[in-house]
DNA sequence: CGTTGTGAATGCCTTCACAGCA
DNA sequence: TGCTGTGAAGGCATTCACAACG
């Protein structure tokens, strides 16, 4: 496994340390705020407007810059454009992802028609599908590939990123030839637990388990305010 | 991420404590494995089973499921449908939860034909668009109804749930319309921070940071290969 | 005897207050 | 003076070993 001893004299973030998954998740919102603010032409910005913007509170996000290095002016606040350069850079956005998604129903088209890849460092190379009746359908710039070319497509294309939108029962099967063909980074849609080496980096998004989470929330709200209800009852 | 601070509201329902999220997300990832051995027939489980279907060591599992109660034997393992039925009804989902879903492009389209909710509590009761000429199609069983209709239908279909899946810059105007109507409940998939009362439970997904933390650590994956690379070649 | 359930210890993230600097 | 950067403290999650029990 990767020491963190040898990253010392690494690329444009002096700060070879790695950075805690919490922080990585809100630095990538920090991200599109400052996105939206230099499409506005705000040049300058300070860690409390930043907060508010981002939903956090300030010596939270001032910590998980400091992951990054020491990129604001004290007693000013941060260059947006600068500050912009410095958070792409550490998370390795300057780098060319090319991302093929593979499942071209519903999903994978909204997908690939996601208007937020373009302009954040991801260019979707290459889609899939099984059905013949979809594949040679164009989307946008993409013509629907079969599955069966996938090992080839993703080597013509370079693709480095993959996603999965396909059901569920193909997944496993998907991610298999994902990994064989040298794709290390996945996103999956699927909801099942996918099997794969530790060099493999998987993570994945499923609807269910986020509306079951909420689902969880309203009910204790909804507990709460019973049992609130009930004391106020007993208490007049 | 939503960081509620809880209420100090201690155990009136059975096991009030509440669940750590961490926890919390991965006991729904051990009621799908659980879902998917039910078909299977599978009777009995032990930790150490059901812990490698879901991806996670055993003594982690186990901790998880203390949080809800003793519901294993001693020697033996677990019941299948009977932790299932617990868990269920821990997270809240023997209640009724009827999800509207606001946008019905490929995206909305994508989640109101999603398989996975049906079987797991969750109805989708209604499915908005604001373009006229999608409005009053059928998705399955729905018709598509014109956004301005709202506030009556999700008094009507008597919705608990909603799912944002909307342009970025209609997110805002839509979560509020949702807020004002009574919804507490909000998975929204658009790029953008939602600003909402405390009291409205939010959760997020998107796409391009999912991608983004993928790609911070394919870069990380990168640049340590390129360390071991040019060390080794020192060494020889 | 085999497996669950859990207290205790460890390590990591978050929080906060203030030191450091323009 | 004002805002950033960070050390220290507290809280939370994970881990582990073993006690409890069918």
């Amino acid at each position: 496994m990767p020491d963190e001893q040898d990253v010392t004299a690494v690329g444009a973030s002096a700060h070879g340390r790695h950075i805690p998954p919490a922080s990585l998740a809100r630095l990538t919102v920090y991200l599109r705020v400052l996105g939206t603010m230099l499409t506005e032409g705000v040049e300058r910005v300070s860690s409390e407007e930043l907060a508010e913007a981002a939903g956090v509170n300030s010596p939270k996000l001032r910590k998980d810059l400091s992951y990054l290095g020491s990129y604001g002016t004290r007693g000013v606040g941060y260059d947006v454009p600068y500050l912009s350069g410095q958070i792409s850079a550490a998370l390795g956005l300057t780098l060319d992802w090319r991302v093929a998604i593979v499942g071209a129903g519903h999903l994978g088209r909204a997908l690939a028609g996601y208007p937020g890849f373009g302009t954040r460092g991801f260019e979707v190379v290459a889609l899939f599908d099984a059905d013949p009746m979809t594949v040679g359908q164009e989307i946008g710039w993409l013509r629907i590939s079969p599955v069966n070319s996938l090992e080839r497509v993703l080597e013509t294309t370079r693709a480095n990123m993959a996603v999965l939108a396909v059901p569920a029962e193909a997944a496993q099967q998907m991610c298999d030839r994902l990994v064989k063909a040298g794709i290390t980074s996945i996103l999956s849609f699927a909801p099942v637990v996918l099997q794969a080496p530790p060099e493999v980096q998987i993570r994945k998004v499923d609807m269910a388990t986020e509306l079951q989470i909420l689902a969880y929330h309203a009910q204790r709200a909804q507990v709460a305010a019973l049992a609130t209800d009930a004391q106020a009852r007993l208490m007049r």
